[in-house]
DNA sequence: TTGTTGTTTAACAAAATTGTTAAACATTAA
DNA sequence: TTAATGTTTAACAATTTTGTTAAACAACAA
């Protein structure tokens, strides 16, 4: 792998993996076993490094979730895979979310993601159709979309707090995760 | 209100009220209208004020939590009081988990909970008596809890981001919020 | 008054972090 | 080979951030 590839995976790594949000460019580049300087020489500046991988994080999160959602299938077999690519991702970048949380508010980060994206419209208008097809219970299909978020992504985000509050294992609690799917979908479709 | 509690009800204000996580002493003081050598004088250095406000909220949020938990009422009425503080709290710091979550894996934070809280136990214990007597739907009660606190605590701490990619007002996002609490004890209570 | 204690400030020192520069090195085309 | 281009490095400079110190200030008791 080319270096500057490996400087962004290993940003990525750091961030987004292992919660590491105020790395400073020495760790990184120690972590990618490259010269500090050379952050400097492919990306300028490390905000532009920030930048750079936050903008791929979004854009690769986004682009995989949109073909689920603009999939034909059957509403049912979509939440299902829906909710398989989404967790798949969070267990890859569980520190994603937080990331995007703070660094939005922090500094007053240019997310370009102006207007709704068509997925999201898409998407809400299919769940108000299953909500007059009787597949889902009726109600806002923005909740709908919160609720569906929140059941997957919240306990993988608190994954070191609760792990430490319950005081179980490491295996335990990939278990506990691994068993969400199903939870999700009864409570989805009850 | 002297100093010192100045000091401290600022930087509560910037890290989980405005999600502001890496103030720097000079913007905590600005914030707070001090000197900032004043940080210093009462708290020593910067990683220790952290570790006060820290400390502060988890422990304030902990025992407004319990008092609710070890109540003697029915279980739907506990529940419905739980998410009315729950949420109370969350509102007003809603940066507070994500920072909870990002500190305690950046640095190695020290955090003395060790084992599992006595009410969490109490409180476990109680759902798994409720799913017995067929109040709630029947599972391990640790799902349920991730589930509860998933659905109260994500949309909030989520607000900056839904809200651009929604593109909501600010008024339109509080209202899907108050609307939440019903929601939830619809799922929960179906 | 004087002395004592606690509070506040500016100035300084130290440390950490970032960004730049110039030179060394490597690769490849002419 | 030489020249040209791109990559990598160490050394340096600039900046930011933190922590310390000594002095000024305020309140108040002896």
């Amino acid at each position: 792998m080319n270096k500057e590839e490996l400087i962004k995976q290993t940003a990525k790594e750091l961030f987004f993996s292992k919660g590491y949000l105020h790395a400073t460019t020495q760790e990184i580049a120690d972590a990618a076993g490259v010269n500090r300087s050379l952050i400097n020489y492919y990306f300028r500046s490390r905000d532009l490094l920030f930048q750079t991988v936050y903008r791929e994080a979004v854009d690769s999160l986004k682009s995989q979730l949109d073909k689920v959602l603009y999939d034909k299938i059957p509403f049912q077999e979509k939440m299902s895979l829906f909710i398989d690519v989404y967790m798949k991702e969070l267990l890859k970048y569980p520190y994603r979310e937080s990331f995007l949380i703070t660094e939005i508010c922090s500094k007053n980060f240019a997310l370009k993601e102006k207007k709704k994206s068509a997925a999201l419209v898409h998407f809400l208008k299919e769940v108000g159709e299953e909500m007059e097809k009787g597949t889902i219970k009726k109600g806002d299909p923005i909740q709908f979309m919160f609720n569906l978020f929140a059941l997957m992504a919240f306990p993988v985000i608190m994954t070191p707090l609760y792990q430490k509050l319950l005081d179980i294992s490491k295996e335990k609690y990939s278990t506990l995760i691994s068993e969400r799917k199903q939870i999700i979908l009864d409570q989805i479709f009850n």
